[in-house]
DNA sequence: ATACCTGCAAACCCTTTGCACTCGG
DNA sequence: CCGAGTGCAAAGGGTTTGCAGGTAT
């Protein structure tokens, strides 16, 4: 199944990138490098896992988005997909329903671009940190 | 007028927050940093341009995105924000006219945060680069 | 056979932090 | 006055890169 949505996309089809959206997908929620590295079944160099996300990210196989943290979080491409609001105060972070990608297909027309990938996010302040 | 916007949010007013928004404001579009400096009437030290920086972005005077490229970009908060689209081969970037904030009140109510930022960005593969 | 992928190790460099000092309200 | 902002210098640490060897097609 992973193996067909690589191979679809134009990429090699290696164990490793198998893995990584077995891991990815079994989250089912953005999650970091650093975690994603405890979900998966076999070692993986650091430097593998960057650039095969790269891959997977720049090919629409894989979500990625910046909550601020100073970490790139990462999500496969699935059916779980959502936007977050966060507050900047407390970090707390909440899903939003938002489908945006209706909008995609005549913004791909108009550029003349084909769209992977994609980052929304909100940031704010929750009724707790208000002052 | 920067200071009075400055006052509004609840910073303090300073020389340097003055400059930063005059030197984003005269740009008129998203730059990173390094670039932001050598638009400063005056020397200001990185660790100040940082943190001003992020307290004008937490407080909605200054947008700040992220196009992949390992640097934040950042912007004054004006009539001239613009979504892009970027090609993740070539780099190239276009504007996009998109107005997400009329959903903005809704999402701000539901949730019970004041929403002061947001990032929102396309990445694909532009004609020429389609191989 | 050849282009692509991976591991290793090191470098990169954007960004953050601690501290002492200064400034704004 | 007192909390907030700033400069300096140093560290932090997520991410990238070069190269040699391995793997996919």
């Amino acid at each position: 199944m992973y193996e067909e949505h690589i191979k679809k996309s134009g990429l090699s089809v290696t164990k490793n990138r198998i893995e990584l959206l077995r891991g990815l997908d079994a989250v089912k929620k953005p999650i970091t490098i650093d975690d994603l590295r405890n979900h998966l079944m076999i070692p993986m160099n650091t430097s593998t896992i960057y650039r095969s996300l790269k891959a997977l990210v720049d090919h629409g196989l894989v979500y990625q988005t910046d909550f601020r943290e100073g970490v790139s979080y990462f999500e496969f491409h699935g059916k779980n997909h959502h936007h977050h609001i966060i507050c900047t105060v407390c970090k707390k972070r909440e899903k939003i329903d938002l489908c945006l990608e209706k909008k995609f297909p005549s913004i791909q027309k108009e550029k003349d671009f084909i769209i992977t990938n994609h980052i929304f996010e909100l940031f704010g302040v929750c009724k707790n940190c208000l002052s």
